[in-house]
DNA sequence: CTGAATCCTCTAAGATACTG
DNA sequence: CAGTATCTTAGAGGATTCAG
């Protein structure tokens, strides 16, 4: 593995090698699975996931949640388009939150992360 | 979208919808998912997806990382079984990092989550 | 080459309290 | 009911240096 270096680090492929820190700064890729991996969020996407709630709703079903957190989790999710917040002009006022079509979508995915093979034993090395 | 399928497909818990602080405290669904929100694991977990790779190797090629993040990024995935970290009693050591089996099945999914339908978009909620 | 040890900064997260 | 406003804390992340 060596002389063949031509020093272009050219990308033939169409996933690079050659993963730049700004691909993953700025990229939707890490913005999405920090979202992912935020206290709360797996919480509120699950309860979503089944129906739409009421802000209330969600901080009584979400054990030891604050308000703040709560608020924050939503807003971040709103903003990356994983959730839709549908205000109902009634007095008083009552908000409810449900996915968007591309938070359903992430479901699939989401939900094979959360399985727990238990598979904490290191494997023996298959070389 | 394979699944007509609406409302949350998995979940193998069968306890529905209250889910208390404690379980997505302690439960590996949240440790997982923060795992993979931390700002390096994404792309250790694409380069070594691709093929094993030595500790200056990954250094190399992911851009802007240190050594200290690339170490802890390294061990703690780890420690949740993604990775297989194998010594070569060299000299100089060589040390060589690949996926584990486990960390192998989480690929389909960790890929789908990384696709970009750039839906940031809030869609025409229609109440 | 592969880390460990320090020190520092920034922010996610928690605890209250207050409000349209 | 559905938030916002402050204040504080814990720890993720970064820069640099040292070591087996």
């Amino acid at each position: 593995m060596s002389g063949t270096h031509t020093g272009v680090p050219s990308q033939a492929t169409p996933h690079a090698d050659r993963i730049t820190g700004d691909v993953y700064h700025s990229a939707p890729v890490t913005g999405l699975l920090r979202r992912l991996g935020e206290r709360w969020t797996p919480a509120v996407l699950c309860l979503l996931a089944r129906r739409a709630r009421r802000f209330n709703a969600l901080h009584r079903e979400i054990d030891g949640i604050s308000q703040r957190m709560l608020t924050r989790t939503l807003r971040g999710l709103e903003e990356d388009g994983l959730v839709v917040r549908t205000v109902f002009p009634t007095v008083p006022p009552s908000v409810e939150y449900s996915l968007s079509g591309h938070g359903r979508s992430l479901l699939p995915a989401l939900s094979a992360l959360m399985q727990r093979p238990d598979a904490r034993r290191a494997e023996t090395h298959t070389p």
